[in-house]
DNA sequence: ATGCCGTATGATATACGA
């Protein structure tokens, strides 16, 4: 057993980023990690500058502009096996096992767009068909010993608590009691551990992601937890600790999201 | 937070985020 340090940030845009990454890279060490939203393609990602930050290991699946996923590594993987999710090869998933047999899948869930009725927005129903997806993908290759993480910025704020107003954002995409019902039902789908609310039990408020719009977003903290990390059960005695980390948000041209830090022995 | 922000792009406006 040795520690492990698992990372999940979504960084809008990692060429953007580069300098918080590589600064909270050195804060935080961690041997692997996730990113989303990296909004470039391959053959412009920054590779050398995470080559430098210790990362021996990567992949990277990006495409012009938009979505954009990728995972390095201090530690040796084998690439795992990442569907066309809604038949679209939009970059939204990377899949990797580690030499321990731990799979590690890293999320891009839709945002939704701004109107949460799928007769008038097709991005609010490929996002629920995203979710659904997933249920069934997990739901097929699920097993009792089955060592699995999921982390990534799934775009759903499930709780109460995992948001600043639970009434006033009951209309709002990320937090509508529909998108709640596909997050449940990946939750069942291979009994998921939600990491972040096993280390931090609701009703206590747990944000990992505040608005740019909102001016002195620290003060106000209407913030909501976008962000996420899961485990299977034979995975839950190897979980040591959880820190959401709120200080990269407040560095200067920031991300809107905070990186999530998971320890395991692992 | 619906809002005045941020990132990207064949860009000086538009799509998208959530």
């Amino acid at each position: 057993m040795s520690n492990l340090r698992l990372v999940t940030w979504n960084v809008n845009s990692v060429r953007a980023r580069l300098g918080h990454v590589e600064q909270f890279v050195k804060e935080a060490s961690p041997d692997i990690l996730c990113l989303q939203e990296t909004k470039v393609m391959d053959n412009e990602f920054p590779l050398k500058a995470f080559e430098k930050m210790g990362f021996a290991h990567h992949v990277i699946a990006g495409q012009k502009s938009y979505n954009g996923v990728a995972i390095f590594s201090k530690r040796p993987f084998t690439q795992g096996e990442a569907p066309l999710w809604c038949g679209k090869d939009d970059k939204r998933h990377l899949a990797i096992t580690l030499e321990n047999g731990v799979e590690i899948n890293n999320f891009y869930v839709p945002a939704g767009g701004d109107v949460p009725d799928v007769a008038v927005n097709d991005k609010f129903a490929h996002k629920l068909d995203f979710m659904t997806e997933m249920t069934d993908w997990f739901a097929k290759r699920k097993h009792k010993d089955n060592r699995l993480i999921l982390v990534g910025d799934l775009n759903v704020a499930p709780f109460e608590s995992d948001v600043w107003n639970h009434k006033q954002l009951l209309k709002v995409v990320s937090h509508t009691p529909i998108e709640v019902e596909h997050m449940d039902r990946i939750y069942a789908s291979h009994d998921w551990v939600d990491v972040m609310r096993h280390f931090t039990p609701e009703p206590e408020p747990l944000f990992s992601w505040w608005s740019y719009r909102s001016p002195n977003w620290e003060v106000a903290d209407k913030g909501r937890r976008l962000d996420h990390v899961w485990v299977t059960p034979a995975l839950k005695p190897h979980l040591s600790a959880m820190s959401i980390h709120k200080g990269p948000r407040g560095w200067e041209k920031p991300s809107d999201h905070a990186p999530v830090v998971v320890d395991f022995d692992l």
